[in-house]
DNA sequence: AGTCTACATGTAGGCTCTCTATATGTAGCC
DNA sequence: GGCTACATATAGAGAGCCTACATGTAGACT
């Protein structure tokens, strides 16, 4: 997978992923991973960077918990995050089908 | 549309624009912006980088002619950016594949 | 005790691409 | 003369994804 290529994509991939449960960092790769058969192994570089960016942008919300020793901050979907995710979702339709039309005209 | 959404895929609407017919610059964002029903208006500072970056790469050769007075540089596809293209389409529908089963899981 | 892996978060700096703004010039119309 | 369409090009800004590094706990294995 082309790193360019998830360019503006990634909000959406986090906000899709936490849209029903809650979850931490690590765990949100993971679920990445598996949500797409493994095709997407995002690494902590560019995931702890967004999701602070995220909540800065008022689109998740977190909460520090300590699990089996471990500390977790895990992040939730805010309202605004709910509105932004169902906006990201119609903009990913018209933008696979813009993209589409380019790349396979029926001429 | 987001700028950030079209990173990692301007490549394949160039090449893409230009596999049947040899066109110039100006004519490409023409072509993009009907091919797409308007969604796409990429500007000049965009396209013409770009094109010079993908012929540095040997997927687009070059030719200056001259039209009712006019300069125009006409790019066409190489082999190279033929095969470059066909990877470009794969890549394509296998990242659709994969942000689309990430956005909308079935459960 | 020491080592290794999995779990867990975070930052600094680099890289690349797209965009805005600007520059230059021709052709044709009013 | 001024406007619009045609046509190419570059400089610099901005943003975000990546690599690499730093830090630490828990548990298993030797």
């Amino acid at each position: 997978m082309n790193p360019d290529a998830l360019r503006g994509h990634m909000d959406a991939l986090l906000l899709s992923v936490v849209e029903h449960e809650p979850l931490h960092g690590y765990a949100i790769i993971e679920a990445l991973r598996e949500r797409s058969g493994g095709a997407l192994d995002v690494p902590t570089g560019t995931v702890y960077p967004a999701l602070r960016r995220l909540e800065r942008a008022g689109f998740l919300a977190s909460e520090w918990a300590t699990v089996g020793g471990r500390k977790r901050r895990t992040y939730r979907l805010t309202d605004a995050g709910r509105a932004e995710l169902a906006g990201e979702r119609t903009a990913w339709t018209s933008f696979t089908r813009v993209i589409g039309k380019v790349l396979d005209p029926q001429t």
